[in-house]
DNA sequence: AAGTAAGTGGGGAATTGTGGGGAAAAAATA
DNA sequence: TATTTTTTCCCCACAATTCCCCACTTACTT
């Protein structure tokens, strides 16, 4: 289960810390992608597995399903772990996530996410201001 | 069952002590993220899995839920009892929850709280006011 | 008032993150 | 096809953080 804010640093070569408690279930390859709200999201290959059977899917006669499907799909890249436990960051991803040096690593259970360090000060700052009604709105779920 | 309602300091590596009748059913593990109201919510492994698979099964396409799953999951850290009974809060919830030095600690049945001392003050001072009236909204729950 | 139990503070060792240099592989050019 | 250039990968070394342990202080109990 990955959970947790970690705060790396990219290095001049694009590479990124996976934080250490992520890298044996990570051992045996990752894909890393476009993710919504401008971050990277970072699967296992099994779960990777699941979610391309899913988009593979979509239809693709509409156009908003077909923009999805390439947006995740095409932006998909399959990463190996350095010995130090590191993975290199294609640049279309960089550019895609804004990230230059400071990222910050986020664990949503069955994925990361890797954004760049600003970014999700932005997003967490604005999100918090909602946080109790979309609570309220979830209340349903029991939580 | 956690209950009650305990004053503790953090210390300068940003460790609490949990208060010591608590510390046999954490010592298995537990999980600290993010709560409501600005306070920090503190698990049992068992009790965190149940929410985090909650959790995890809102649908990412969905703006609010994405939020609050990060809010949630992201937020979320596993943490271990030291030999003194203390853990160690990651710097980014000890700004979340406006943590300095003074904080209480509260127990609410499954989960306990981590408050800034100050911050805690204000919440009951505020919430003694509307107290009777939600009394009353609540008697058809049967209490 | 003394002893015990719980909370607090800090120092040193081990682990993890970061940066960079060199070898191997791949790509491009002649 | 040979040679040069670029890119990728692997390894080593340093720096920073985290973790673990020991000691002190305060508060409660008998």
């Amino acid at each position: 289960m990955f959970i947790g804010e970690y705060k790396h640093n990219l290095d001049e070569k694009g590479r990124i810390a996976i934080p250490k408690k992520f890298r044996v279930a990570l051992a045996q390859g990752a894909v890393v992608t476009r993710g919504l709200d401008d971050c990277l999201f970072l699967y296992t290959i099994e779960e990777w597995q699941v979610l391309a059977e899913k988009l593979a899917g979509l239809p693709f006669s509409q156009a908003n399903t077909r923009a999805f499907a390439r947006l995740m799909l095409a932006g998909a890249m399959e990463v190996a772990l350095d010995k130090q436990g590191r993975i290199v960051l294609p640049e279309y991803l960089r550019t895609y996530a804004t990230l230059q040096k400071e990222a910050t690593v986020v664990g949503l259970y069955n994925r990361l996410e890797i954004w760049d360090h600003a970014v999700w000060g932005e997003y967490t700052k604005q999100t918090e201001v909602a946080r109790n009604e979309i609570a309220e709105q979830l209340s349903e779920l029991g939580i």
